[in-house]
DNA sequence: CCGATGTTTATAAACAGCGGG
DNA sequence: TTCCCGCTGTTTATAAACATC
């Protein structure tokens, strides 16, 4: 009760989730290629007869990109080149990034905007409410979360190891409506309609006068007032990003800022309490990839994307059609502007945005976070059948996925279960000792809440070879760049509706665990009881159990910090083929291991401008000329396979090269099965 | 009401402040020597005839360090640097910091412990409570502050323009109260007494056992069980600093560090909620100082600090003797261990832990951050009146502090006004249209609350040269380390006594601004409308008045990932003279510009060891042979004079050079005036 | 003196991964 | 063996306390 309406504090993760796909134990001696399942293609002597094109990532130590033209087979690959990841060990070539060479739409790959944000260029167009998302459910553990995998519209629910593999899904979810949800109106829950007008409304808008042009952009939109709006699926890292990006000299004051943010998401200005500002604010502070410059006189201060962080996300690139179609692809996965940050990138996160599909609004997680495909496509590939993986990796080695699979969605689909679907996840696991997290389980509404799982990045790193010298920073930073998902309502609706009496604790983590990471139900408890001292402190230290992880990356992109030139390569805007990171790939093909230290910096060039970020240079038409495509990337260290969404821009690989259109594996991966 | 006891959510934090000291504008072309206070010496040729020495430091760019006798003019000395600074800008020494080389010790400079934790080798012993604390105040805004520098025991007002500028004043204030509070009884508000008892309180040692030995150290101490326990001063970060620094191989699990904790302050196992071990968590991930480990298998996981990053912050250091005499005194600043760190330490507020002296418990602000000393003592100095200062500049120019002088606390001085004293702060400004945030002034105990101010870091960084080259991160990082301070208690009377019928929000932030940092009373308002949905949304953006600041440094220890050899340096125990980073002082004075990137890893052995940062070699006696210096950081790009604690263990300067001993500027300072 | 802007710290939470039962 | 649960880790959201201008 005390807690009213309000969205949920933070978006609501949807996909992530790391999948496990071989054995990953030092057994590698015998994983090199007998991994029986059969079709191991060309071993690991990366002479693919396919017409496969391999070369090294120009910023990602131990990282290569492959390019496999659709006709391949993308088992026989995935196996060959865990194989050789396998081989070269830590300090060769172990993620790889795979591209299709050649194009193909997803079915419903690409979407209509919905609503008129950033009305331009659209697509095909196909309504988002009725919105075709790709989505899949990855078989792993969780097993209490039940598919729901509705094929219309409701949510039914679906009995486990069933359709999962092709996985490619237009079907339209419920998740359609959250997708317009957060663009306003849909205000699920009855709450006490407190639309506290906020009359002023319009200087902002004067105030954005101070930054010239370069956002006309949207600001026709809003036909809908004084809604309710939904909040945005993004993240406060993400939308600063998005407004940043927006100018053509990515800066903006603190109040542009504020007044992009509220233009282009109205829950701002209209729903959402005072202390978003504040929250803005922290992260500029907070993340250091916003850094703040000053004029000349120090008269004016401006938030920029630090160079070399910043992909260039903008809010047409996940909420618009993209037209990709237009410039040349170039694989910008993250050196965008800067040559000084070797061994940072090399996380198997580290791409782009992931998993939205062009323009839609609900992102499954848009960050630097990968978006796991189906395990069983790979598993079958290499190695034996794991003996004792993870956990689950025997169980859907088959592609008959075994119930127990959960719901990953693949950019474009947006299908991702709106908010009303009670579909029963796993409904029978409620009542028990409950003592996992939220299970709360009220009817309707938050069905989803529960099934949706996803994935953080680091932990589990398996640290190459322990105490090697350069390692400082295995896989460091990879600065996420926030986009995520959301799905809304699904909180809320258990804090209103549920009247709790006092004693309604659902049992279930009614007691915290030691390890106490609070819970929304427990917070509750509290609440109920005015704060009543509440029975704190449970002799800690219960177990003894010891992860065993390994080294974990410095989360703020190292950054050597050398020189720091960054005026060539703002990137973003015409691809800046001045500077060929590599320009043969082929000839680049197998290229032994390469220390994290001395990737890229030497093929840049030198001319150490001191600062002066990527500013001027990456005017260029906003979020233009950058295509978005599907991608797999390949972890053999980590013997994970996720879908990524690429930032296609990189010199060396010219349209001809990677069929550039929407790519997608979603189809490719089908041909696995 | 609903928010019971509980001790303040953030430690509440002392002093802070930076206070500058000149005009800071551009007319640096008259402000050479002419600064119309006379007494201007030697101008900028440091050919200082005091016998004064001055140094580069070893690991910090553009920093010298100066010692100077006891007998030479700080006023002179301090303008002749200043003017030294200015002319050489940006690329030569600009920040200075001062030691003495004789040596004196405060009155009141050792405190006893007041407790029995860590007791050893207390130096003399004044019990705390009655510990006489050197307190400042500074003359800067926050008029409403009533310097209530109390001079016996009880806070009676002061008129300002007084005393304030020996400033050492060893009164009793309130303070000592407060620091023997956080260590168990002391529970001030009557809260429901809610004693908890956690009967189980023995399997923390159980567990502790793994670390064989080496935290042996307390254990002793508490007399007092089932006390209720206040939240130490100390934040997260820095306890964790503290427990990690305890072990001998700097290595903790996370298990280690919460019964480490709950170990050393019982606050955490008795009084605190359980969520308490999620922001331990939270803030191993979140600082990127936390290093997470791996064992060879991948079996444990280790916590460790940085290497670079560890300023082997021990509880003992702020809250034992710290039997500086013991051992040679060396500049340690932050060498420490590792050499691969150029451009970071930069920051003026980079020393060590800051302001508290010797076994004081309750620090007010032993991080990184700069304790300012009276504005009054410089200004006169060097440059013009300053026309046109921040804001205070000139009224404060003169000795006699106008009102609004905020009390800032120096190190050893404990006098920090417990709880109890009704001094009323000015306590005219209280009714008026109260806009500003705490204001509340419910009678007894909150007088405190509104009094302490402190400072931050960042912030308004004078931008050397602008857009320069090299200056990337101008002053970077200097991550702190967390110490703050917090006189508790306050915050909680505030919110338990004032019943707060519903409508009584003290007008005073009841509308918050647009910038709407939450304010802790807007948030009780809500709490009392049972968050009535609040009328949210102020149309934003109220004036226009930009700030100037400049670059702002990336907040995460730049780092430069070299070859990171940590090895030999990992000081705290024995002086390691085998790495004399300058033999000959002299001959280092006036050093021009040296680039911050070039600074001390030339001087420091190259062998490349991999990680294993200073793990093995700063086992010694924990927190021994370190001994804590005041000292002056003099910054004339910032024009600022502060305070500091320098935890002296530099090579070439031994015992001789600087005296050693407590050196106390506050003595000096009274020179000046 | 206040409000906007910046910096940090504290807490709560939502999840992911893993290991033990 | 499975599955569930708790501990460990990672991030994001918010509220706050301060600082600076
Ligand atoms: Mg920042
Ligand atoms: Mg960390």
């Amino acid at each position: 009760m005390i807690s009213m309406k309000k969205s949920p504090k933070r978006p609501l993760i949807l996909k992530r989730k790391k999948l496990s796909l071989t054995q990953r134990e030092d057994n590698a001696s015998k994983n090199e290629q007998d991994s029986k399942q059969g079709d191991l293609v060309p071993l690991r002597d990366q002479k693919f007869p396919d017409g496969i094109r391999i070369m090294d990532h120009p910023s990602m130590p131990n990282t290569q990109v492959v390019v496999i033209p659709k006709t391949a087979d993308l088992q026989s690959v995935i196996g060959a080149l865990t194989a050789k990841g396998k081989q070269c060990g830590p300090q060769g070539p172990n993620k790889f990034i795979l591209l299709s060479s050649a194009e193909g739409s997803v079915g419903g790959d690409r979407h209509e905007i919905s609503k008129k944000l950033e009305v331009q260029t659209k697509r095909d167009s196909q309504v988002a409410s009725d919105g075709t998302d790709l989505t899949l459910y990855d078989t792993l553990g969780m097993s209490k979360i039940i598919p729901e995998h509705a094929n219309s519209s409701g949510g039914m629910e679906r009995n486990p190891d069933e359709d999962i593999q092709g996985e490619i899904d237009s079907s339209v979810m419920d998740d359609s409506l959250t997708n317009i949800q957060w663009l306003g109106t849909m205000n699920t829950d009855g709450l006490p309609s407190y639309t506290v007008k906020k009359e002023a409304a319009q200087e902002n808008i004067s105030v954005g006068s101070q930054t010239k042009q370069a956002d006309v952009e949207i600001r026709d939109s809003h036909t809908l007032k004084e809604q309710q709006h939904e909040r945005p699926p993004y993240s406060y890292m993400a939308m600063i990003q998005f407004a940043i990006n927006s100018k053509k000299d990515k800066k903006m004051t603190l109040k542009e800022i504020y007044t992009w943010i509220e233009e282009h998401f109205p829950y701002f200005r209209q729903t959402a309490k005072p202390g978003w500002k504040n929250s803005i604010r922290h992260n500029l502070s907070l993340h250091d990839m916003f850094v703040r410059e000053t004029t000349a006189d120090g008269k004016i201060s401006f938030w920029t994307i630090r160079p070399g962080a910043n992909r260039c996300l903008t809010l047409d690139q996940v909420y618009k059609p993209a037209e990709s179609s237009a410039s040349p692809p170039m694989l910008t996965v993250q050196i965008c502007e800067q040559k000084s940050t070797p061994p940072e990138l090399t996380q198997h996160q580290s791409i782009l945005k992931v998993s939205e599909k062009r323009m839609k609004p609900l992102l499954p997680r848009a960050g630097p976070y990968l978006i796991p495909i189906q395990p069983l496509l790979v598993p079958p590939l290499l190695m034996s059948p794991t003996t004792q993986l993870s956990l689950h990796t025997n169980q859907n080695a088959v592609c008959g996925l075994g119930k127990t699979n959960k719901k990953v969605r693949i950019a474009p689909k947006v299908t991702a279960i709106p908010s009303q679907n009670p579909k029963e996840m796993k409904k029978d696991n409620l009542p028990t000792t409950p003592k996992s997290q939220p299970s709360l389980a009220n009817s309707s509404l938050l069905s989803l809440d529960k099934t949706k799982s996803s994935s953080r990045r680091k932990q589990r790193l398996v640290l190459p070879i322990a105490e090697e010298p350069v390692i400082l920073f295995p896989e460091s930073s990879m600065f996420d760049s926030g986009v995520s998902s959301d799905l809304s309502t699904l909180q809320d609706t258990q804090l209103e509706s549920p009247i709790k009496k006092c004693t309604f604790k659902t049992p279930i983590k009614g007691s915290h665990p030691d390890s106490s990471t609070p819970s929304k139900f427990s917070e509750e408890d509290q609440v109920l009881s005015h704060h009543q001292q509440a029975p704190w402190k449970f002799t800690p230290l219960k177990k003894e159990d010891e992860n065993l992880f390994e080294f974990s990356p410095i989360r703020t992109e190292q950054c050597i910090t050398l020189p720091e030139d960054t005026t060539g390569f703002s990137f973003s805007s015409t691809p800046f083929k001045d500077v060929p990171f590599f320009d043969s790939p082929t000839n680049l093909i197998n290229s032994p291991a390469m220390d994290s230290l001395d990737l890229p910096s030497g093929s840049l060039p030198e001319s150490s401008k001191p600062r002066r970020c990527s500013r001027e240079l990456q005017i260029g038409t906003p979020g233009k000329n950058r295509s978005v495509t599907e991608g797999l990337v390949l972890d053999t260290m980590n013997d994970s396979l996720s879908k990524i969404l690429v930032d296609v821009s990189f010199t060396w690989l010219e349209d001809e090269e990677l069929g550039m259109g929407n790519i997608s594996w979603s189809h490719l991966i089908p041909e696995l099965t």
